[in-house]
DNA sequence: CTGAAAGCGCTTACAG
DNA sequence: CTGAAAGCGCTTACAG
């Protein structure tokens, strides 16, 4: 057994053929050993001494590249450490894992043009799918990509524009449960908080919104609708103008978890309490005083159920384009379930 | 121009070959234009349409296999979800995204056979560098691909056994600060939660809370050490020993969010008020009654760090091995400003 | 059970 | 400025 390599470690790898002549074999067998093939005991066990001795690891990517699938699938997400999306992360993750494949995983920060090039670099790198947390945009791009049987599925928002899969909660119905949920204890004047009018789920929530009061006969109200901004001071000044004046709002219901945590330090700012019924979940709200009702998604399935969808399609499963549709459910925990005579100006 | 490809799109995807026949011109050519190579610009405009044309993309993967770097690298963690460790990951990805880097992502779900899987999965896909967020384990079979010369940082928590890069918070310094603090408003019997204690960041924690005791003179009572379990009933269960008897804590530490969390949601059950200070911020910590102070870290800057440590590893950078230490920060909200006289069983 | 040849889609040297 | 040949590290077909 020669020992010529002991100086300094080899910067370059060791490769099948370095392992085939090492063991005495052709490269075949090594393919053979490598991949799990039969051969004989004897052969085996010479290439997997000359593996081990040598540090030879297998290079994926020149298997890939005969062979055609990557292995891996992309995630593009809105911010990977906002809590909601990186629980979808999650959910992809584990199943990608389970399916043997590998997750690249990045952040649009919102940005249609980011989004774009992450993409592109995932489709340039061959992953075999894609699930995309969009925030709208323009996806022309990658009809022919969809046409050449790209999978991709979009988790929480549809691609405006494109028969896709998708898989995403019954806004309408969520929010409509929510602010129903707070005229059935009293509440009148409800006012409403939504971000970005151009992203889909915002105006699904809006509309349940509004559907919720026309139910009850009561006239939706521009003045009561803050669709303005996500910044907590315009929160703030938005809340005050609605607790202010001759007809104040006893109740508020808010879009996603950050307006929800934005009125609240509004409210406590203000020194004016509220009823209040948030769209999503988050960590600690049934810490707060009181305990903050929610209209809760569970983000970890999203996740797991648009990467099994992928990979069904990835399995062949040609059927037509699904839509597949969580239920929300109402957690009460206090907030949402506050009358509207205990509401109104602090002490 | 011939049109023959119009009914179906090619399912499998253009070449280079195919867009150099397209053009009328040699496949260096199309690698070159691709590249950003200069050509003629007759020759330019040719081959930029037959890429329009036939809807060409670069196989990357192609690309690294001849060129060595896959630009891309690895990151794992416990959990892609958990609050401290999706900012670790959101910091690594920005970092990653500037570089020009692609990131793969995986959860290890704290399971050391799970994260060596990971780990040589991403060897095998030929990442140019790892980070790793580690529950602990051994690390000898890495020694090989480091001594090749796979960049390798940690963060959180430095490899036992292994002279790596290492990106961490002062632990010893933040908790001891922690518990000075409270010990500072006039407790004298100050409660531990910690868990895990085989991981390197709770044993640094542990004894940063001995040493603010010894510091204050105050003997290291076993009994008031728990590090049991993490689970929220054991956690309860433990709280409620150490305020019994005769001498009950007026003041606790945790040593991680969770562990905060677990111990506020304990007193609220037991009804009994107690100051205390955790480490690790969290959302909402402000929001609660009385706001949680906390010894805080960067987890963001932690990621990003370690990201920019790899990267110049990647660029060349063969000083030794550090060990970055990110100094905390303490954060007073009310709850370790609480003294003795306040705390007890409530109402 | 084993292996030599061809090929995956690019880039790297080289030569014109 | 352009292109033919060789090669990256594997797998795929074939042949023994």
């Amino acid at each position: 057994m020669p020992r010529g390599d002991t100086e300094r470690e080899q910067r370059v790898r060791p490769t099948m053929n370095d392992v085939a002549a090492r063991a005495g074999v052709g490269l075949k067998t090594v393919s053979r050993v490598v991949n799990g093939e039969t051969v004989r005991p004897a052969t085996l066990s010479a290439v997997l001494e000359a593996i081990e001795n040598l540090g030879y690891r297998r290079n994926d990517g020149a298997a890939s590249l005969r062979q055609g699938s990557t292995s891996s699938i992309g995630l593009v997400v809105g911010e990977l450490s906002e809590p909601f999306q990186s629980l979808v992360a999650q959910g992809v993750e584990t199943v990608t894992q389970s399916q043997g494949s590998i997750l690249m995983a990045a952040s649009s920060r919102d940005d249609p043009d980011r989004e774009r090039q992450i993409v592109e670099a995932f489709l340039a790198r061959r992953v075999d799918g894609l699930v995309v947390v969009t925030m709208g945009g323009d996806y022309d791009y990658l009809i022919p990509d969809i046409r050449g049987g790209m999978p991709l599925v979009f988790v929480d928002r549809p691609p405006p524009g494109l028969d896709a899969d998708t898989v995403l909660a019954d806004n309408v119905r969520g929010m409509r449960e929510g602010v129903s949920h707070l005229i059935a204890h009293g509440h009148r004047r409800v006012g409403y908080f939504g971000d970005r009018p151009f992203a889909f789920t915002h105006f699904e929530r809006l509309r349940g919104y509004q559907d919720a009061l026309r139910a009850a006969s009561i006239t939706v109200q521009d003045s009561l609708i803050d669709m303005s901004s996500p910044e907590p001071a315009a929160i703030r000044d938005a809340l005050r103008r609605m607790v202010s004046g001759r007809h104040p709002v006893t109740a508020v219901a808010t879009a996603n978890s950050r307006l929800t945590i934005a009125a609240l330090r509004a409210m406590r700012e203000l020194r004016h309490d509220l009823a209040i019924v948030g769209f999503d979940d988050f960590e600690l709200a049934d810490l707060l005083e009181p305990g903050i009702s929610v209209v809760a998604q569970d983000p970890l399935s999203s996740g797991a159920q648009a990467a099994s969808l992928l990979f069904r399609r990835l399995a062949g499963d040609d059927a037509p384009m699904q839509r597949i549709l969580l239920q929300t459910k109402l957690i009460q925990r206090g907030s949402g379930e506050r009358r509207p005579e205990d509401c109104g100006p602090r002490g």
